[in-house]
DNA sequence: GTGGTCTAGACCACA
DNA sequence: GTGGTCTAGACCACA
């Protein structure tokens, strides 16, 4: 469900967030699934409990998950999460043409780009 | 002529790194312009001047800047970079693409948003 | 009668604890009424009897219940516990006076407040 | 600076946030302040680094320090949290009234307790 | 020296 | 079994 990759420079427990966060935005983990134990998850990842543990805090913490003690972690009603994260992607995208326009690449060249890469995405289903 | 946030998470020496990268290939700095010297900047920025040598340092590795001894540290030859400056835009082109689609925002959507940035862009200029 | 929250940080059984306190010190349930069974409440809350089971002996211990074995619990008598109520509320006021006046809140301030509150209060009964 | 109270049953970061957290609404810290590092307060008051490192980071994502790599942490400007934390306050004072009023406790009565707490005060600075 | 991350392992509260 | 806190100790990046 999750992969670790320990030549990201990224600290473990910030990619363990975004792994989930993005499961959870995207509907992959629906409002009320349990998430994995932490026990669990740290043994099928080899990764020490702790730094789990620092990965559902910070879930927590972001409004993704909840703790019930004794229970388990299981995920928010996650609707108002999705647009949140529909602006995030096109703040970045703003960011990408600031630089873009003023390393002089025109608008036509950024839309050809995303023509190519939505070719690219339809081939993989094909 | 830079900046320093504090605020910032990204460690100083990589922000003055960033800071002249851009500066360089968008041609703000040109070829052969003298870089200000470790120890001026390092006033003026009231920072530690190992920082700034480790940030000439990294620029120099990557080919941005070189270094004449006694003479100080000069802009490269930075033509090629331009080139692989504007992958790297297209790369995070890519990227922010890819989160797009699979989070359902169409490629119309993103093209929409391309021209609200240009017009904003615009404007200041205006 | 009584409302579980499971995003509410607290431990099941303190809620549960709490809910019925107040009900009682509150004069809802009387002296000598009888408390819903164990398992009943488990089965209507949907919650592991021996959560219950913990609560009611939190109750018991602190005298709030009485157990007779064979028919169940009971409400004890509790004109006591109510000025012991009062006492605690007095305290908790005590505590937020010390952080206000530390923060600089007057008295006058605070007064004001609470004549605020309690004509909300008026206005949710008319 | 800052004393650990064992016999609390809030977790030691916990109570260190929140003693950091007074002294700077409180204005005893103020803006640029710099924290004591890590280490040193850890030594001080016999905890391990760990745990101040998560109390500091507390704090950091809180808004009320920042962090400077390789140099330390330092308090943030925080005119804007005085407000929040006197707002905070109220709504404690909100709480104490609501279960008063339930608890056939006056308006009045409050009012008197706030003038006592009041004069112990202005005792205690005699 | 300063903070950041991680592991190993213990102990506790809760369900 | 489930999460929460804490310690001891290591190793790293940054200034």
């Amino acid at each position: 469900m999750i992969l670790i990759d320990y030549k990201d420079s990224r600290p473990i427990y910030e990619q363990v967030v975004d792994k989930f966060r993005l499961l959870i935005v995207n509907g992959v983990l629906k409002a009320e699934d349990k998430m994995p134990s932490v026990r669990t998850l740290a043994v099928e990842l080899s990764i020490n409990p702790n730094t789990i543990q620092r990965a559902y805090g910070e879930l927590e913490r972001r409004g993704y998950i909840y703790t019930v003690k004794g229970r388990g972690n299981f995920v928010s009603d996650t609707e108002g999460y999705k647009d949140e994260y529909r602006s995030e992607i096109f703040g970045r995208l703003d960011e990408v043409c600031d630089s873009a326009f003023k390393a002089g690449i025109t608008a036509g060249e950024l839309k050809d780009r995303i023509d190519k890469v939505k070719e690219g995405e339809s081939d993989d289903k094909d």
